[in-house]
DNA sequence: TTTATTACTTTTGTTTTGCAAGCAAATATA
DNA sequence: TATATTTGCTTGCAAAACAAAAGTAATAAA
């Protein structure tokens, strides 16, 4: 955690942390495809190393970008949600997408087509605020919810 | 180039090509520092090896997200110029200046403080415009009036 | 015409990544 | 209750990427 940072400038420090292959994917399966658990993350399409995912969900949690947190009565799996932090770098990962699809088509036909892209882009403000107040509602819920399914 | 992209998701695919640690900032020494040929890159705050710069620049010219070109009365020096592609990934590096000036300062105090910030937040699409214009206007004269400077 | 500058490439470590396997604790199943 | 499976990791090792330094070739400046 420590020597992180290469200088002063907010963007590059912002790419001291998240600036590598991993770690906004992670951001993004949670935020957006509900994934909660190691195993989860694990078994994504991106097919992440269990060795780098334990090293990079230990980081985003130094960097209180996310919390582990166990369910009341389940002592094996571990629960990783976004603190305020994480769910603040939502508009960087939605214009991620949009760039992508926008402009590396070209490169990488198969990329999925969003039927909602056409609509986020006329409304970025409202399609980010939407993703993050969803995650918020959900995720309180969940604890609760969890505890009932099982 | 072959290869680049682990699966079919717009933000995965993103960060297959800008997701590591010097890419977005070669990008951001461009349009907002002004910068511009190989020396200027490899003098910068964050101090980037020959050889990465070298290799970062390649793909980026590669994928079409700027270009290389020589002025007509000098040989030696280069000089990268963004695409639209290039361009118009501005969203995505201020919404990482954004995030790191709100969340991060608590882990990197010295990170310098933007006068800009406050207005940027109030009006990010504004300022996106603002800078995507500003560099657009800027690189067309810059051929010419390099040339009658030197 | 000598010296300096620019844009790299090459070389030599070091660090990070990726893959496979292993392992312990908790839980589910027979 | 005994055994199998699941979950969340860790370890070991090879391969790739990165970093620091030195070297080179072409051009430009003095």
């Amino acid at each position: 955690m420590n020597n992180k940072f290469r200088c002063n400038c907010p963007i590059t420090s912002a790419l001291d942390l998240v600036g590598d292959k991993w770690t906004l994917v992670i951001l993004k399966q949670i935020l957006i495809e509900g994934k909660q658990s190691f195993k989860d993350f694990s078994e994504s399409d991106e097919a992440i190393a269990t060795n780098i995912l334990a090293s990079r969900l230990k980081m985003l949690e130094e960097f209180k970008i996310l919390t582990k947190d166990k369910l009341t009565n389940n002592k094996k799996v571990n629960i990783y949600h976004l603190t305020e932090k994480g769910i603040a770098l939502t508009p960087v990962i939605i214009e991620l997408a949009i760039w992508s699809d926008s402009n590396m088509r070209e490169f990488h036909p198969q990329m999925i087509e969003g039927e909602h892209m056409t609509l986020l882009k006329n409304n970025k403000e409202a399609f980010v605020l939407d993703i993050q107040n969803n995650y918020r509602t959900k995720i309180n819920p969940v604890l609760n919810k969890f505890q009932e399914d099982i």
